[in-house]
RNA sequence: GUGAGCGUAGCUCAGCUGGUAGAGCAUCAGAUUGUGGCUCUGAGGGUCGCGGGUUCGAGCCCCGUCGCUCACCCCA
């Protein structure tokens, strides 16, 4: 092998693609009934998009952002995430003159530099959307009903965790009430964790290791430290999901890896996953669009991985399949491969699938490979066929078998919207 | 960045205590003259990830390296 894909990416190839057009088109769907609107932003932005907005202590910014020097020596990132570039677009476009709320969707491929793992790529895709505009819970239960749905429409269990991390007048109170404790218990932690304790103590808690836990298990809740705002918002929240029956588990360890979250955080696990059990998540981040120097607007956004949604897929044994042809024409000798090629074109520009043979292959391969392709008929196509003006018509499903004229043939598909499908009896 | 396991035909894997590679699936071609799916027969296809070392001899042992997988970290 001379070459192959880079550590942590990976081709989507032919068998695979089904799949992804079927979760991307139901995802397009669902955000549409959702009335969110499509946005496509540029794959890499300056650097200071993502730095300012993720954090600097976060560890995407701190050792896994994809960043160059172009040729003009500004720095450049691809993107990470992307409710940084979309709040970029956001203000660079003026969205939100007018004053309404702007509800916006995106899918692609984002890139982290981490070791791979399941579910866990250097570049990997995901979906999204984000509601800007509104401090109202009620967006904050819709976007998790948004999310939420996209699940329930694949048949994915997953369970729904909620939180608040509070705003900027509450969380430096519990930040100081958590560090103190933190303090308290410092010498029972992870090395890492005592590090974190004095940058960004709230993700001591997120900790996975044993120690840790068992060492913040006393630890202040943020839950109890909200100011009445934020209580009000949380609460406001939780009722709102009750109300669309959406059950929800308040984790009052729930953290986001992101600082710009705001209020409501949440997050999907998968049972079915493992280790990178989140299958999306998101929250409330009203500070951000002022961060970014627009003026004050509250915001709450969600992302979800489609590499981990295909995992939870996979363990419930959903499966897609690809569209199937539906003509194949079968070429005996120069001249009617030559006619093969021509019907196939008048076909497929009808709206039929078509294909033949590219290899001057026998007729029993020819058959063999409509066959495999799944073809509904084969038209077969040989001097005795030329002679006459016909062709031989074979129906792949009954076997059944007859020579009709190629109009005759090509009457059986018009009068279908698109033609995609050859009409059965 | 850390740790563990793995790396043999397109795919899934076998290969006994080191003696120069096998299966199944897939592919291709046949099974009387122009016909698929089932069955049967046959064929093609491998620098055993790569580079060193030990040895008379290595896919099997050792070292390094790259990659994959899983876990940590973190997150989608």
């Amino acid at each position: 092998m001379t070459y192959q894909s880079v550590k942590g990416t990976k081709d989507i190839l032919p068998e695979e693609s089904p799949r992804w057009q079927a979760v991307e088109n139901l995802v397009r769907e669902v955000m549409e009934l959702f009335a969110y609107r499509e946005i496509r932003t540029p794959i890499f932005e300056e650097t200071a998009v993502f730095v300012r907005s993720i954090g600097e202590d976060t560890d995407i910014v701190g050792k896994e952002m994809y960043t160059f020097t172009d040729k003009g020596g500004t720095s450049l990132t691809l993107r990470p995430e992307m409710t940084a570039p979309v709040i970029r677009a956001y203000l660079q476009h003026s969205l939100g003159t007018g004053g309404g709320v702007q509800k916006l969707y995106y899918m692609g491929p984002m890139f982290r530099q981490e070791r791979p793992q399941a579910g866990r790529l250097r570049q990997f895709h995901q979906y999204g959307a984000e509601c800007i505009g509104s401090s109202s819970p009620a967006c904050d239960a819709e976007i998790i009903a948004l999310a939420a749905h996209v699940y329930d429409r694949l048949d994915i269990p997953y369970v729904l965790k909620i939180n608040s991390v509070g705003n900027e007048r509450c969380r430096p109170r519990y930040r100081e009430a958590l560090r103190d404790f933190l303090t308290r218990v410092s010498e029972r932690l992870t090395g890492e964790s005592r590090r974190r304790m004095h940058t960004n103590p709230l993700r001591v808690l997120d900790s996975k290791v044993p120690e840790d836990i068992e060492a913040t298990a006393e630890a202040p809740r943020m839950l109890d430290y909200l100011c009445d705002e934020c209580r009000e918002h949380f609460e406001a929240v939780r009722s709102h999901l009750e109300n669309l029956d959406i059950p929800a588990r308040v984790e009052p360890r729930l953290v986001r890896g992101l600082d710009y979250y705001t209020k409501t955080a949440f997050e999907f696990a998968s049972p079915d996953l493992g280790a990178q059990d989140a299958l999306g998540g998101g929250g409330r981040y009203d500070r951000l669009v002022e961060e970014f120097g627009g003026d004050s607007t509250p915001a709450v956004g969600f992302a979800a991985g489609f590499e981990r949604l295909f995992i939870a897929l996979e363990r419930r044994g959903s499966r897609f399949s690809g569209h199937r042809l539906s003509v194949y024409l079968v070429g005996l000798d120069e001249p009617s491969r030559r006619l093969c090629l021509r019907e196939a074109l008048t076909l497929r520009r009808m709206g039929v699938s078509a294909d033949c043979d590219f290899q001057q292959r026998s007729l029993k391969s020819q058959m063999r490979e409509a066959n495999k392709r799944g073809a509904a008929y084969t038209v077969i196509i040989g001097s005795e066929e030329r002679e006459r003006g016909v062709v031989t018509v074979k129906d792949m499903t009954t076997g059944m078998q007859e020579t009709m004229e190629l109009s005759l043939f090509r009457a059986r598909f018009t009068g279908e919207d698109g033609g995609a499908k050859p009409r059965r009896d």
